[in-house]
DNA sequence: GTGAAAGCGCTAACAC
DNA sequence: GTGTTAGCGCTTTCAC
């Protein structure tokens, strides 16, 4: 039992402008100008109505100003992900409300699960809300409400993944250069058998990836094997169950590139279940909380995640300014970082 | 270059409720009931609406509409975490869009960064936007914002942390309980010198797992000794820092209890910096990711965070339904996750 | 500098 | 079953 009676929640009913222009003795329109501090009021009735708003505990209804203010805005955007628990995704919607607040924006988040119509969904609750600006990334297969939202001229910005459509600004990360850089790096090293495990083939991330690895493998003169590459590995036990087969082959790889968060992980324990995981060596694309503090360390290539974050608000608070110029395709480069793993020689 | 024209972002008008009913010949009201599946619309006229509705890509304006409705309603909730890239915030997030997703309400997200000042702001905000209702983890320090939206009778559940004033739910862990199992646990193995290094002492789970620890020494037959506790220590580096004091002791701690995620994180680095992870024991509370990969595997009270969301987001959905019952006061049950560091015995 | 009237897109209340 | 009128809280337009 607590001593404070339960107020009837959201019972109250709200002070309007209306209720502060009576105690102040002025028109509400006087009062929309203090509030939104606009000229055209007297020194002493701005100050009359500001006593008045404070002392009514008066607080705008963006949702009834937005509805009738010429310019429309809701002073929101959506950000669509993938999972917003996931380390990458959050990561990225931190980033993106950082740069909102600095607009006064706030963020409508939500989570597509890789899902087309579960992101269509989504798609149609913001837009029902009229936010300003979607920043979004794509869920795998086709792309049709975000193509039709966006002809319907709603501000949009695709991040991690471009569209298939044209006249959408994104922002992605050097994907194919990184993954070729990783191979070549692991070649370097002496390995000849090097394996690709990667995430879903519908992702476009996932197939640049891939496109680099086979690029790496050509531009070190080592031939394409079928049986070392594992693709549609959809989370870590995919990954690891996959990852053992490559142990039993007769030619197993002696070298691992993971083009995924989640599947470096699978990989891992079953490189651990085997004791291998100072024998073979390991790259993954995309870095992770603890890579350093595991043994060997685990190599990776870092994605710049808060650049990326900001540069996708950056352009979507550009094309709501009214911005029209032609579409921007930003690049945001990956980093190599050596940490162990991905530095053992072939033996 | 692109062969699609930048279509102007922002710039068509979007058709309205009046452009459907002028295309199918009826009132506007007629096309209310049926695009909001209300009786008293004929088969055949309904089929034209939609046929309207349809033709013009029409959607409907919920900022308008909830303007108007008897309910207020804006489908809309806002949530305010410390920090949404934390792994801890963003899996409390997914938990509570999951179960806002069932009511077709979406998110408003937002960091406070555990500043009152920040918190105060983001609120306003939210409630600016005319949210149903506030899932808050209370900044550490005054929470004066909170009660104050709160007695303005916004439905406000607090998450992670308990209110400081009253009337308002909340959905909590076992600190204390579960500190004080971890810490007799350590004690059973042996320890008699259990450090205790905590996160910042404002908030209150610090203090609640710092009562658990002491509670716990207690019954152990321990005494406290103020030289093997470290308080205050917000983030990674500051906990390294701190637990590398704790060997240059003339009797150093031969068991550890983090009482935070980072916290853990930063004791790890300082012990294996010493070489001493497989001498020292270590419980943490919070689990984190590849905590069973490290060597040796991290012990851990691991809170169950999608049923602290679940739950959270139950209570506030059902305070917006009207419900007025005394505040709940919800208290989910952490585990002890036994992976190896924890049970290092004493020498 | 200030206010009255109209209306943003929609729904409540009531009439027919 | 369907339409009319009024009005949610605010800003626009324009008059004074």
């Amino acid at each position: 039992m607590e001593n404070w009676t339960m107020e009837p929640q959201g019972a109250r009913r709200e002070p309007t402008m209306r209720d502060v222009a009576a105690l102040a003795k002025v028109s509400t329109k006087t009062v929309s100008r203090v509030i939104n501090d606009l000229p055209g009021a007297g020194p002493e009735v701005v100050e009359r109505v500001r006593a008045a708003a404070q002392s009514l505990g008066y607080r705008p209804n963006l949702t009834a100003s937005s509805l009738r203010r010429s310019d429309r805005r809701s002073a929101t955007i959506g950000v669509l992900l993938e999972d917003l628990s996931n380390p990458f995704d959050s990561a990225l919607l931190r980033a993106i409300e950082d740069r909102a607040r600095q607009n006064d924006v706030l963020v409508l988040a939500g989570s597509s699960e890789d899902d087309p119509d579960l992101q269509r969904e989504l798609v149609t609750s913001l837009a029902t809300r009229r936010v300003d600006g979607m920043v979004v990334m794509a869920a795998g297969g086709h792309q049709d409400a975000l193509q039709q939202e966006r002809e319907r001229g709603t501000p949009m910005v695709l991040v991690d993944r471009p569209p298939l459509f044209g006249g959408t600004d994104s922002v992605t990360t050097t994907n194919r250069d990184s993954s070729r850089e990783a191979v070549l790096h692991l070649a370097d090293l002496g390995h000849r058998r090097i394996s690709f495990l990667g995430d879903r083939k519908t992702l476009w991330t996932s197939q640049e990836r891939y496109a680099g690895y086979v690029e790496g493998l050509a531009h070190a003169g080592l031939t394409l094997r079928e049986e070392l590459v594992r693709t549609d590995l959809h989370g870590t036990d995919a990954a690891e169950t996959a990852a053992a087969t490559l142990f039993d082959l007769d030619e197993p790889p002696t070298a691992l590139f993971t083009a995924q968060n989640l599947v470096t992980v699978g990989a891992m324990r079953a490189l651990r279940a085997r004791r291998l995981q100072r024998q073979v060596a390991l790259i993954g694309f995309d870095d992770f909380p603890l890579a350093d503090m595991l043994e060997p360390g685990v190599t990776v290539l870092r994605q710049d995640v808060p650049a990326l974050g900001r540069k996708a608000a950056e352009l979507v608070f550009d094309r709501i300014r009214g911005d029209r110029s032609a579409p921007t395709h930003a690049v945001v480069p990956a980093t190599l970082v050596r940490r162990g793993s991905g530095e053992i020689p072939l033996r």
